[in-house]
DNA sequence: TCATTAATCGAAG
DNA sequence: CTTCGATTAATGA
């Protein structure tokens, strides 16, 4: 099941319905959890990360998401507030579109409303697979998942294996886990070569 | 080189 | 599995 993974939607194309260039510096917080949701999203340069914190003040990561990705479009649907954080992870390009321009926008291109509701689609099923991985109490098992769901979220030539562009924070921030567990849990995956590890990088 | 951040390890709970 | 403490490697100013 290869599906367009994201909305990437001609840059000119939102210029023309008013959207504006923004850029943020590594740390900088797009949007709040608890926000009103006002603009559609659209990475063109860097990568932002979509989480929240628990009541002990532990991070969890929702999502991680890079260059012609979009975000922030589900709330605008749901006329709401944000239930998560927008953090830039690296300086970042963003075109943003106020959401009155992006409904107009939809309601005029028909195709790309479609691609809108492809897209949503695409997130839900991917966020079912991953409410099942990460349920999982076994820690090899919520890891595979997680890579298993980047695979197929990101990847595009599925034959290599995939370079897996995250710190081992940030995948204990994914699946609920500490740094040392998916350390120590990468080393066994390792022994079993269901993932490979060159100066600490990890490929899948 | 100093400081900061990420990756590791070992031991204990 | 998680927490704690401590060390080591990598990166940037």
């Amino acid at each position: 099941m290869k599906v367009t993974s994201c909305m990437n939607i001609d840059s000119e194309f939102l210029y023309s319905y008013g959207a504006e260039d923004r850029h943020y510096k590594t740390g900088e917080i797009i949007y709040r959890e608890g926000d009103h949701a006002v603009y559609y999203y659209q990475i063109v340069q860097g990568k932002i990360k979509q989480n929240n914190y628990d009541a002990e003040g532990r991070e969890f990561i929702h999502n991680i998401l890079r260059e012609n990705q979009s975000f922030g479009e589900s709330m605008i649907f749901l006329e709401d507030l944000h239930m998560m954080n927008a953090i830039c992870l690296t300086p970042v390009d963003i075109i943003r579109l106020h959401k009155d321009s992006f409904l107009q926008l939809l309601e005029e291109n028909p195709k790309i409303s479609l691609q809108m509701n492809a897209c949503l689609s695409q997130r839900l099923y991917f966020k079912s697979i991953m409410l099942q991985n990460m349920s999982s109490p076994n820690p090899a098992l919520r890891l595979e998942g997680l890579l298993e769901y980047l695979k197929s979220y990101h990847d595009v030539n599925c034959n290599d294996s995939l370079h897996i562009e995250l710190t081992r924070q940030q995948m204990a921030n994914l699946t609920g886990l500490r740094v040392e567990t998916v350390i120590r849990t990468l080393k066994k995956m390792e022994t079993q070569s269901k993932i490979k590890i060159k100066n600490r990088k990890v490929y899948y």
